[in-house]
DNA sequence: GATCCGTGGCA
DNA sequence: TTGCCAAGGAT
């Protein structure tokens, strides 16, 4: 087997992204862990691109760890609010408060006790590691996977047990104990940059000389798409409570389940339900339904009826229920809500 | 091993 | 418009 390392590292220096924010030196040392972390979480199945805007927020308002762990969970969860997978933000944050109360306070150097944090799995660890503290890991994230599967032409879906556990051999035996660091983030730039899946620029590849997919014409099949079945849509109604003052009812959702701890609207199988819903709640004389929209998740598509009511006056024992508040138009931004709410309550 | 968990961009 | 999927991990 050829050596990638040292081609990789010889384009990575020209070529590779040298200003990413978490490679900037933090509060503490030159590549803090907890930027680099955080960055990785916030990266698992979401690109660069996606994340830079939401990481810059987050150190701002919370630059340590310590800070993380002894912050309000809406803070955290509104500072999340739009990426997606906001179990990431709760995982997050519970294991900050791990570290502060068992490892002082610092993310473990240690491999198994960085994999025992919630929201750290093999991948993760291995670049926290890696790229924190300069440690001989290897990473398998998407961009590693497709690099390989073409390097080695290797069939199958990357997800399938058997070609993961494949993958994962040749990235440890890739990695080398110099410059690892440096060697992670290159083949991350690669992959990102110049193995992309549609349209990969081979003739900017420092690995095309030995690339089997490039000799056999077989970038276009690699990496092995995911086998897909047709997903299912749902239906909901969501209900609009709006009271004189123009304030919305939100309801706190529960841990379990989409959109879990985010702040969102009551919901309804039917307007029959939506109506007994919403005089639990207030008192209401008429509704109105808007245009219905369709949001699509991974797995399921979702068809939101949303269903006005105006005028809605609040039935006093809401107070006491700290699942439920009225929120006013100001208050929407320090809290988490899922991505079509808000779209749906600005457009009102 | 299969399913669940968000969102935005792009072909 | 529709389908695909991008720095995965938990259950």
């Amino acid at each position: 087997m050829s050596d990638i390392a040292a081609p990789l590292l010889a384009w990575f220096d020209h070529h590779g992204r040298h200003d990413l924010p978490w490679q900037h030196a933090g509060p503490g040392n030159a590549r803090d862990a907890y930027r680099v972390w955080l960055s990785e979480i916030m990266l698992q199945q979401t690109q660069v691109a996606t994340v830079i805007p939401y990481f810059q927020r987050f150190v701002e308002t919370l630059p340590t760890l310590r800070d993380l762990a002894a912050a309000d969970e809406d803070t955290v969860l509104a500072l999340w609010s739009g990426l997606g997978y906001y179990r990431r933000a709760r995982f997050l944050q519970r294991a900050a408060q791990e570290c502060v109360a068992r490892h002082g306070g610092e993310l473990p150097r240690d491999f198994d006790a960085l994999v025992a944090l919630p929201g750290i799995g093999r991948s993760t660890a291995g670049a926290i590691l890696a790229q924190a503290y300069g440690l001989r890991f290897p990473i398998l994230d998407g961009n590693v996977k497709r690099v390989l599967t073409r390097y080695h032409g290797i069939h199958g879906h990357p997800g399938q047990g058997a070609v993961e556990k494949q993958l994962w051999q040749h990235a440890d035996a890739h990695t080398p104990s110099q410059r690892v660091a440096d060697y992670t983030q290159a083949i991350m730039d690669l992959g990102a940059t110049v193995c992309v899946r549609s349209r990969p620029q081979c003739d900017a590849c420092p690995l095309a000389t030995d690339c089997v997919a490039r000799r056999d014409g077989l970038t276009a099949q690699l990496p092995s798409p995911k086998p897909r079945k047709t997903i299912p849509e749902r239906d909901t109604v969501m209900l609009v409570l709006r009271d004189a003052r123009g304030k919305i009812l939100l309801e706190r959702r529960g841990p379990q389940g989409v959109w879990s701890g985010l702040w969102s609207l009551p919901e309804a199988g039917d307007n029959d339900a939506a109506w007994r819903i919403a005089q639990q709640h207030a008192v209401i004389d008429d509704a109105q339904a808007l245009t219905p929209f369709v949001h699509v998740f991974s797995h399921y598509r979702l068809r939101i009826e949303p269903l006005l009511f105006d005028g809605a006056t609040a039935h006093p024992a809401i107070a006491d229920n700290p699942h439920l508040r009225w929120c006013g138009a100001g208050e929407l931004a320090s809290l988490g809500l899922p991505a079509p709410v808000r779209s749906l309550l600005q457009s009102l």
